[in-house]
Formats: structure tokens, sequence, C-alpha cells
DNA sequence: ACTCTAATAGAACGAACGTTCTAGACTCAA
DNA sequence: TTGAGTCTAGAACGTTCGTTCTATTAGAGT
């Protein structure tokens, strides 16, 4: 049995992505973690605050990891953005369209009403963009221009999971994969040609 | 005073734009709407769920013609979307961050657990795409190639809400919207030349 | 003036919520 | 063997949830 703590995360990472966070009860915790609500407070003592922080930045860490191997397994950003959207396409049709994301989701429900939450999902949106930010840039493209493309990639991302799972079409995932490839590739080789892009 | 129905409406509107579906109960939604529970069950015999199959149609319809009178309004489809970006940034920023769209967040809340509003939410997605789709093709791009780049649109546009009122940063839209406008652009001018886009 | 339906009004329901609390069990150093 | 700290265990708390219910009022049609 994996230690009770990582328990506690998994399992509420699973339902947030299932029921959002509003939607999930500490009752549902407890029952999928297989341990009583006194470990949780043990381990979480703000209660579900504390307990979705933990979820939201050890779930940001992990994905940031996974963005990591695939950017470093393929030639160039453009594969990197078209491989992450047809990896996250696949989970959303094997685990039956639950949400890939359970920061997104748990993001729109307590953005008027805990700013410490929101605070860190802000927070692993941007590590997620810098991450691909810095590999834009090492393929050529200035700070400001990286910033930006890697931002809207990651609104792509998290949009593709709501349209998709509400759908529940995989495909829109992956259209917008490579939409969004094709886009950082005309990015990436317009440097010497500036398009509007560019120029904004 | 407004009729009572409408202000039912318009008030779970708002208030899932700020707290989500879980997050709003009943009392909130007749307080707001200055009217007593007796009404919401008579207007709304099927209670929250049908209330809020209401909420996502009308609100669905109502930025459905917002698009087409933006679309009427200025050259072309790539301009549309850089100016239905500009518009939602611009309301993020006017209502202090509440969420642009309740559909979305509502949708993540509910697509494992109400399949009802998450068809309801499926179609209206499905018909904002449809009405970029016919604007595209109007623009010279084939039915496939329209629906999946238009799909896209609303992916990005989705996302941009989340990740823009997380961030608590409007420009992320308005930068998502300059590219996505871009993308358009790039897709209707490659007809004679296809891309990867138009070979996917 | 009368009737009938639409709409208002809010008390009351059982269920479920997040949290607190006390008590017991286990671990391991002293 | 003892004692302290960690973790397990779940009953209990007050609150709030969505819904149901009965009564009352308002207004249109005859």
């Amino acid at each position: 049995m994996t230690r009770t703590r990582d328990r506690f995360i998994t399992a509420t990472n699973e339902l947030f992505r299932r029921y959002g966070y509003n939607g999930t009860s500490l009752k549902q915790v407890t029952e999928a973690a297989a341990a009583p609500v006194g470990s949780l407070y043990h381990f979480f003592p703000g209660g579900k605050t504390e307990l979705t922080e933990a979820v939201i930045e050890e779930t940001g860490a992990a994905y940031l990891e996974l963005f990591e191997l695939i950017a470093d397994s393929v030639a160039d950003p453009a594969q990197t953005v078209e491989a992450f959207f047809s990896a996250a396409a696949d989970t959303l049709e094997q685990t039956g369209y639950i949400d890939v994301c359970p920061i997104g989701t748990v993001a729109r429900e307590i953005a008027n009403t805990d700013d410490r939450l929101r605070s860190a999902a802000s927070k692993v949106f941007a590590s997620w963009a810098q991450a691909l930010a810095a590999r834009l840039c090492a393929a050529g493209l200035d700070q400001q221009q990286a910033a930006r493309l890697a931002t809207t990639v990651i609104c792509t991302l998290e949009g593709s999971f709501v349209v998709g799972r509400t759908s529940r079409d995989a495909d829109a995932v992956r259209h917008a994969g490579t939409h969004l490839g094709d886009l950082v590739g005309a990015c990436l080789t317009s440097g010497s040609q500036p398009s509007r892009v560019n120029r904004s």
C-alpha cells in the first residue's frame, strides 16, 4: 500500500477530474483513499484547501516533467506541442472522457473565492508556459514572442480539454494540437520575415 | 422590473461565472433574482438542472448572436476571431475577472454526472464552431478544414478564459486572439499551396 | 363580480457538507 | 517497559444543500 498522503493526493486528483472541486466531497476522498478523515486532517491540517493546493502543485509538477520528457524525445517545439496534445487526447479516450487536467476545472471554480488556490493554479500555468517558452527561445524566438506563444498553447490545451470532454471527441484535442503545432512552426520559421504575430 | 424567469436566468448566469455550478446555491440564485424559491420551481419544475439547461442554451444563443454581429462588422474571419477574443478580454477586465463564459465552467463540472447538461453544452460549442466554420467556408476553406479550424478556435477561446481569469491577465486572451487570427489567416491564404494544416 | 390559472411566498424536509473532537493503535528511541 | 510522537479511526457538530409542500396573492377572461 502506498503512503497515505500520496493516496489522498491521487484520489483527490482523480475525483477532481471527474467532479471538480465543489463536486468532490471529503467523504468521497477518504473512501477512495481508503483512509479515515482523521488522517486527512493529520496530513492536511488546512482541510480541503490545503489538500487541493497540494494536488494542484503535484499535478503541475508531474505534467511539467511529462512535457520535458516529450520535448527531449522529439526534434522541435512544433512536434513537442503536437505530441503533447496527442498524448492528452489518448488519455481522454482511455479514461472514458474524464478530464485530463484537474487544475483547469478547479481553477475556474475557485478563481473568485480562494485567492491562495487561484495563485497556485496560476503559478502552475506559468511554469508550463515558461517551460515551453524556453524551448521556443532555444529554437530562435525572442523572449516576448516565446512567452506569448507558449501561453497561447497552454490556453488551447486547457480549452481543448473542455471542448473535447464535453463533446466526447478526443479528435478535437488532436486537431487543436496539429493547428497549434503548425502555428508554432510558422512562428519559428518566420523569424527573418516577420509576420503579424511577431510584430504584435 | 424584468420578468421573473429572465431574472433567474441572468442571476444564475452571473453566479455560475463567479462560483461555477456546484458553487452556486439556489438560495444565492433566489436572492440575486429577488424571487422566492417557489417561483423558481414554478418556472423550472426540473429544479437546478432545468435552470442550468436554460442558462446554457440562452447564453449560447446570445454569444452566437454576438459572434454574427462581429463577423458582419469586419472584413474577414481572421479579423472576426481577433475581435471576438478582444471583446472577451475587455469583458474579463471590466467584470473584475469574473469568467466570460458560464458554459465552460459548468461543462467541466457536470460532464461526468449529468448527460443532459453535457449534451446541451456540447451543442452550444458545436453551434459556435458551426457559425465560424460557415464564415471560413465562405472565405474559401473546404468543409472539413473549416470545421476543424473553427473547433480549435473555440478550444483556444475557452482555454484563454481559464488561463486569463486564473492569472488575472486579460492580455493572455488578447494574444491568443492575435495568434489564432494569424492561424486563420494563414489557413485561408494557403489554399493554393497546401500546408501541413490543410493536409491533416 | 366571479372564477381560474399563474405566480408569489417561505416554512419544513432529510441528506450531505466540511470540520472538530476524543480515543485508540502503532513505532521506535531511551 | 515505558513514553512520546505519529497515524488511524469514526462519531458528532452545526450548517447548508436541493427539493417539497401548503397557503396566499395577482391578474386576465367571461
